[in-house]
Order: structure tokens, then sequence, then C-alpha cells
DNA sequence: CATATCATGTAAAACAATGTTACTATAATT
DNA sequence: AATTATAGTAACATTGTTTTACATGATATG
């Protein structure tokens, strides 16, 4: 998550982090059949002044219609290509107890252009297949088939004591975005992101305020 | 999410939100028998600044000793009891298919202090015992049993077009903080808090780094 | 015991993000 | 033709966030 004010294509990641916010949001009024919509719609429905959806979007060059607002098919696909989610994309999961095979069979992933391509698991006795239509592998064959695949991105789903020892293995193996389900947080070198989920740490985010 | 620079009380939310991320370390480090830290050591951990680290913490007081660092278990306990987090909470999960019987499975909640006290699911096919201890409920018992039991917290796991109509429901039955495992936005009345849970927004918001 | 080192807490400064206002250009509607 | 709605842009003000610098106190060392 670099700055340098110097560099004038340099967007800043919060406003990478709101444009798949807009896509969900697009998505759904396409599904509901509307066609059109603003910045004021969307500010409203997504709880953001319309100058901020505005100009975020103007970052990426003029999407919109003077007069008229967005066509939600067009702003969608240039969303989209922004975000580099125009296509699908190959998912490495490290961890196949619980957790992990629930996200394994969750449905938001493949509907939504990532398919997980492969599962490792270090407990031996899980080696075969197991959840959904996966196929178990053991950890030792983790970077050869990563590499071979030429996968970019895994997920960690395993105790919070092995995820940076995971991580290690996965950055060794050519990934550069996890998306981290153990909740503890991990270091990784300059060029590969990290995002969490922490269902708990989101709980305890709002506690704060209660009562 | 107020602000108001006239209120000398006021926190803000980013700060709320890092304290949880703070907890989460800390008691890595207390299981590994460590019993004192430094700022600059959670820092490294985590990669945050010392600084913010000791510019979050003193909002709420001095915790740490000069020369010395922090306490472990003594922060620890500070930012429970900033973050009410030193009791337990009931929680309502709506939605019990795939995805809400995995978030109903899931052990992280009950383990750091977020009982899941009752479930419930409008498809009728499902009322009765399923997903590990649960009874799953009808929609109609929802208002009754959440304000009789007084739970503020619900988890969503509905398909994304019921969400909303959930959220009002829950909220009509007294619940002010909803985690949104349905990837929409939900609009609340203020004093509701909101968080999501949608992984693959952070999935796409990691491949545009990408490539 | 004196000195060096380490660490907190905080004030000030620097920086970044957001919101506001004003404006132009364009499109649709009346 | 006039009115209304909207995007896009720029300038500005405001607010929020992070970093820097430093005074103070604690600990360790020689």
């Amino acid at each position: 998550m670099p700055s340098h004010s110097t560099n004038p294509d340099y967007i800043p990641d919060i406003v990478i982090g709101r444009l798949p916010i807009y896509l969900r949001a697009l998505m759904r009024l396409a599904q509901d059949g509307q066609e059109v919509t603003s910045s004021h719609e969307l500010g409203r429905i997504l709880g953001i002044s319309s100058a901020q959806i505005r100009k975020d979007l103007s970052h990426f060059g003029g999407f919109g219609k003077q007069g008229t607002g967005y066509q939600i098919a067009y702003l969608e696909e240039k969303l989209r290509q922004v975000l580099k989610v125009n296509r699908e994309w190959e998912i490495v999961l490290v961890g196949a107890g619980d957790l992990g095979q629930a996200v394994a069979n969750y449905r938001g992933f493949s509907d939504r252009g990532f398919n997980i391509a492969c599962v490792f698991d270090s407990n031996t006795q899980k080696i075969g297949k197991k959840p959904g239509n996966f196929v178990i592998q053991p950890m030792a064959e983790l970077k050869e088939t990563v590499l071979a695949k030429g996968i970019q991105i895994a997920m960690i789903a395993v105790p919070a004591e092995y995820a940076q020892e995971v991580a290690n293995q996965l950055i060794e193996a050519g990934v550069r975005a996890i998306l981290n389900y153990a909740p503890i947080s991990i270091n990784v070198p300059d060029g590969v992101h990290v995002q969490y989920i922490d269902p708990v740490a989101h709980l305890q985010r709002m506690t704060y305020y209660l009562k």
C-alpha cells in the first residue's frame, strides 16, 4: 500500500476498496432490471455522498453521461476492467478443517469469478476426496502445484499458529494476494497484499458502541 | 458513526476498529508466555507504527510504563473493558442455509465470548433441529424471542434480496449491531451499527494490484 | 552512582481524505 | 425555449489521521 504523491497515477487504496462496493450495488440494480442510475441514487443506497462517488469514478475516466447518469451495464463493465475481475481467477485454499471446508463449499466465490483450483492440508488423514469436489493435497505438493498453475491468490484457513508459516510457503510459490481467515496478523514482503476476515473482530468493533 | 469535534470524548471509529487487532495480538503474545510488550514490538507484529499504537491507546488512558512498556495481561484487560468484551454477548443468527450453518458451527464465536443464542429461517422445512445444537425457529417468532432475551447483536446470513427486510425486522426487535454476511449494503437508522463480511469484495480489492 | 538506553505519552506539525461550493457542459423534459 | 437533472472538475474548507519531536520516567550497565 504505497502512496507517493509524486506519482500522478497513484490512486488511494481506500478508493480501490470502495469499487467492489459500487460493483455490488450495480449488480443488484441490474438484477432488478434497472438500466440507468446516478451518483445520487448510488450514494443513497450506499450511504456515501454523491460527490465522493463521482470523484472516485473520475480517477478512471468519465463513465457517465451528463444529464442522464450512468448506464449500469457499462459502468459495471468498466469497474470490472479496473478491478481486473472481467476474467476468472484461480485460488489456492490452505486448510481443510471445518472453516476451510465451509469456505471451499461457499458458492459466492465461483458465482463471482473466483475458482478454488486446489486445496491443501497438513493433516495426512485428510488427503483424498473430502469436501465438495476438492481433492485435498498434502502441503509438500503446494509449491510445485501453485507454481505450475500460476496461481496468484490464496486463502488461508488454518489455525492461527500456522498462518505465518503457510503464508511464507504461499509467497514462495508465487502468491501475491492472500485472504486470511486465521485470526492473526501476518507479515508479508512488499508487493504482497493481505486482507483479513475475522468476524469476531467486527463484532468487537461494534460492542464498543452498545449498551 | 458520528464525529463532532465539539465532543471531546469522541474517539474516531478507525481507532476503535484497531483495538480488536491489538487485542488479538496481545492474546497471541500471552499464549506464547510473554508478559510484557512495547508499542514497537506490537507495531512490528502488526505492521503499524509504534506512534500510532501509543496514540490510539492514549485515548483511553495511560496503560503502559515509561521505560518498560505494557504488561500484556493488564493491557488486554483494559482493552476488553473499553470494547465491552469482558463479558459474554448473545447473538441472533438469521439464515440457516449453507452459509448460516457454517457460521453457526464456527467455533471462533463462542471461544471469544459471542454465543449464538437463537437461529431463525424463513424456510419452514428447516424448522426443528438441524445444525449443531441449534433449533431453527420460524421468522414469525423472531421479534418476540429477541426482545425477550434482550439480544442486541445479530448476524445476517440470508440471500442478498432478503437482507434488508431481515435487518428491518431485527432492528424492530431491538438489535443495534448487525454483522451482515449477505453481499449487499443495508440501510439502518442512526444508532444501529453494521459491519460487512464479503470475502469476494476483499478479493476484488486485491486483484486490482495483480498482474 | 552516573550514564546510557529504552519506552511512554503528548503536543505540534504534516499529511490525507472528505465534504462543500461553484461552475461548465450536456441531456432530457415540459 | 426554458427548465431541470446530471456528470465532471477545480478550488477550497474542514475534518480526520499519521508522523515527528520531545519531555519525562524507568531500567540497565559499567
